[in-house]
DNA sequence: ACCGAATGTAAAGCCTCCTTGACATACCCA
DNA sequence: TGGGTATGTCAAGGAGGCTTTACATTCGGT
């Protein structure tokens, strides 16, 4: 699962602290989302989209065969 | 995490057996995220909307406070 | 009365999500 | 040089997502 909150939250000149205190979870959760170690929870995923007042859709990207993107997992 | 996938799948008239298959779970998966026992992963949401052609948020609504919704756990 | 399909639930186990605490690095600035 | 901020990562532990196996109930059809 690819997103795109490394991004939103630069633009917005916010630590990755900032960032963790505002969703209300610790800065390692925030650090490894963006890093792509896994993926939030859907509640948390439905957190940063009101955040940044977008779309779930709008910030994550699953990952599908055969593309660019790297994935974790198959399809995640 | 309230969600309209029981609706949407009989709907379609399809049993939870049915749709677990077509989401590659286990239906108890599909039975115990019907049932508010647990939401999905961001990965497994992701599915779930693309099999019904429709928005992550058209299928899942966060729990606000002091709302009627009935959630398991706070703004979940 | 019996059968099969659909649903609900439980237990055990594994992996993921998220936590706290800690440590390392890099950078800027006084 | 030393201090503060930002970032990356690790370990250990708790809670949640998902699996398989299994059993119970309910319902419609024959």
């Amino acid at each position: 699962m690819k997103n795109r909150i490394r991004e939103l939250r630069l633009t917005r000149e916010w630590s990755q602290s900032t960032l963790a205190d505002a969703l209300q979870v610790s800065r390692q959760t925030v650090n490894a989302i963006e890093n792509g170690r896994y993926d939030p929870s859907l509640p948390l995923a439905f957190a940063i989209a009101a955040l940044f007042s977008l779309t779930i859709e709008e910030i994550f990207q699953p990952c599908a065969q055969g593309q660019d993107r790297p994935c974790r997992t198959k399809n995640a």
